[in-house]
DNA sequence: TTGATTTCCATAAAATCCCATGGCATCCCT
DNA sequence: AGGGATGCCATGGGATTTTATGGAAATCAA
C-alpha cells in the first residue's frame, strides 16, 4: 500500500446528494486505482451494507482489491464469506470521484447514516469513514470518556507497548 | 531508523501559516522518505490530536509507518486501536515541505496548540514537536522542577537503568 | 412526461506556487 | 590573513491555481 488516509473534515451536501471529497483523499484514491491517470477521475467504492455501523465506508480500488481477494480465499459456501460477500459486494456502490472533487451519495444510503446536510470525512488507515456529524461526535465522546480517564500525561502511543488490553 | 533529530529552535509562522523547518530537521525527513531523491521535497506527517497534548508531533515517512504497521497489527476494534488509529489517521495531517523548506500548518492545527506567530521546534527522537514558544517554556519549567528534586548529583543517565518509573 | 440523474458552467475563498531579499557561514584565491 | 564571492537559510509578498459549493441545462428512465 503507498499512501494512506489523513485527517477529517466536514462538507456540504446538497438536494441532489453531491459532496465534494477532502482533496488531500483525492490523492491517495487517485494513487490507489491503477486505471488512473492524470486528468482521469478515480474510481472508489463505498460500502454501507451492517446496520450496526452508523458510517459509510470508503475504499480505494487498491483496498478494496484487497479485501475481496481474502474473501476469495474462503471457502465457498461457508458462513463468513457469504456474510462477506453480501457486504462488500450487494451492499457496496463501485463509483467514482466527477471532475469538480465531488462524489454522489444516492438517497437510500444517506438515510441509512441520517446524513443530510453535512458529512464528515475521518480518515481510518487504508479507508475512510463518513458520518453524519452529530453521529460522529457521539462516537468521539465514546473514546475521549476512556482517553480522559488516563494519567495527565499519557501517550497514546505507549498503547503499542503493552499490546492486548482491550 | 537513520538519523535522529536533534536540537531545537524557533521560527516565525506567517499569516499563511508557513513556518520554516530546522535545517537540520530537513536532512532527517529527506533521509527517512523512501521516495525522496535530491530535488524533491520530503513528505512528513504532523499528528495534532489529543487535547491533552499542547504540542503538535511531526514524523518522517519512515516513522510514521512504522507507527501505522504496529497499529494495524492490534485486534480491529480493540479500544487500544480505536484510540491509536483516530490520533494517527484522523488527526493528522500527511504535508511536505516545499521549495524553500517550509511547512504551511492550517489555521485549525495552528488554534489547537495556541501558535501565533511563533513555533518552537524541539528534537525527541526520532520524531519532533512544535510548541507555542511560552507554551513550552512553561512545559520545560515542570521538567526542571522535577529534576531539582532529584539528589544533587544525580546523572539522568541512570534513568536507563531501571526501566519504567513514571 | 416527469421525477431523477448527470453534465456543464460559475464563483468566492483558500491553498500553492513563484520570485525576491537580507543574513550568515563557508570556500577560495592571492 | 584579508575579502570578496558563493550558497544556503529564514522570511516576505504577490500572482495563480485549487477547492468547495451552488445552480442551470441536458439526459435518462420508467
Amino acid at each position: 500500500m503507498t499512501r494512506r488516509f489523513r485527517g477529517e473534515s466536514i462538507h456540504k451536501v446538497d438536494a441532489k446528494g453531491r459532496v465534494s471529497i477532502p482533496a488531500a483523499f483525492r490523492r491517495v484514491l487517485e494513487e490507489n486505482d491503477p486505471e488512473w491517470t492524470s486528468g482521469l477521475n478515480p474510481n472508489l467504492v463505498i460500502v454501507y451494507g451492517s446496520n450496526k455501523r452508523k458510517f459509510l465506508e470508503g475504499f480505494s480500488v487498491s483496498s478494496i482489491t484487497e479485501v475481496d481477494d481474502r474473501i476469495a480465499a474462503l471457502p465457498r459456501g461457508s458462513k463468513s464469506r457469504r456474510v462477506l460477500e453480501r457486504m462488500f459486494s450487494g451492499q457496496a456502490l463501485h463509483t467514482n470521484i466527477d471532475e469538480t472533487g465531488r462524489l454522489v451519495l444516492p438517497q437510500r444510503i444517506r438515510d441509512k447514516v441520517g446524513i443530510v446536510s453535512d458529512a464528515i470525512f475521518v480518515a481510518s488507515g487504508d479507508t475512510f469513514q463518513i458520518w453524519q456529524p452529530d453521529a460522529y461526535a457521539n462516537h468521539e465522546a465514546e473514546i475521549d470518556l476512556w482517553y480522559n480517564g488516563q494519567e495527565g500525561d499519557f501517550d497514546p502511543l505507549t498503547l503499542l507497548e503493552n499490546e492486548s488490553l482491550d
